[in-house]
DNA sequence: TGGATTTGTTCTACAAAATAGATACATGTC
DNA sequence: GACATGTATCTATTTTGTAGAACAAATCCA
């Protein structure tokens, strides 16, 4: 979960606010996720050190209070960098079960 | 966690016990695993149906106790395959960060 | 002008997973 | 028989995952 919260906020960009996050990433787990579990992540995340967050100026639309907007920091890039590692590692001599599957 | 066992069990073959288990996860990861994590997560897995596990004939060697040997299940190998599926969705976007990095 | 509506965040609580390390066990060696 | 070795189980704690209600701020419109 903190990862896959973390690539959505590196995703995201300039979007990355709690309800953004929470469309991204339950579009691609394909589950709901509710906003708590969101945002209890993103609060986690916070406090590590990898990403960081800042409030911004109101919307002027309906609803259009401030956001709260996340970015990466250099620690998060880093821990982004090393999960890639760490993927390719476990993942080293499985067949591509996905190929497979296709075949 | 979960994951990166199954993957294990799924790599080692008929050497999926324990110990090897541990061997495996803690080279690929970089980190050292104590054994009772190892055994906690394989017990999960087994209690979902997604490896079995039987006794082994005790080896005639000194301290060669039965193992406990691991084997994917149908649904462990279809637990596989949704990870990798999980996971591309999950990275899709993200510009490879090991190919970057030795550019 | 003030309630309804919308978009957004925070708070509180609980369940599940990760993790460590001590303990127990079976076998060969001396 | 005591000890070393490789193995598995048990117990306890910390960390992570998860939900949903409560709260907040803005616009809309009768």
């Amino acid at each position: 979960m903190e990862l896959t919260v973390l690539l959505a906020v590196a995703r995201l960009g300039d979007d990355a606010y709690g309800l953004a996050v929470r469309r991204d990433v339950s579009a691609r787990t394909g589950r709901d996720y509710s906003i708590g579990a969101v945002y209890t992540t993103l609060q986690r995340l916070e406090d590590k050190g990898l990403v960081r967050s800042r409030a911004t100026d109101p919307l002027p639309v309906r609803g259009g209070r401030s956001r709260r907007q996340f970015k990466l920091t250099a620690n998060g890039t880093r821990a982004m960098r090393e999960a890639e590692r760490m993927a390719a590692s476990v993942w080293a001599g499985i067949p591509s079960t996905i190929r497979l599957e296709q075949a």
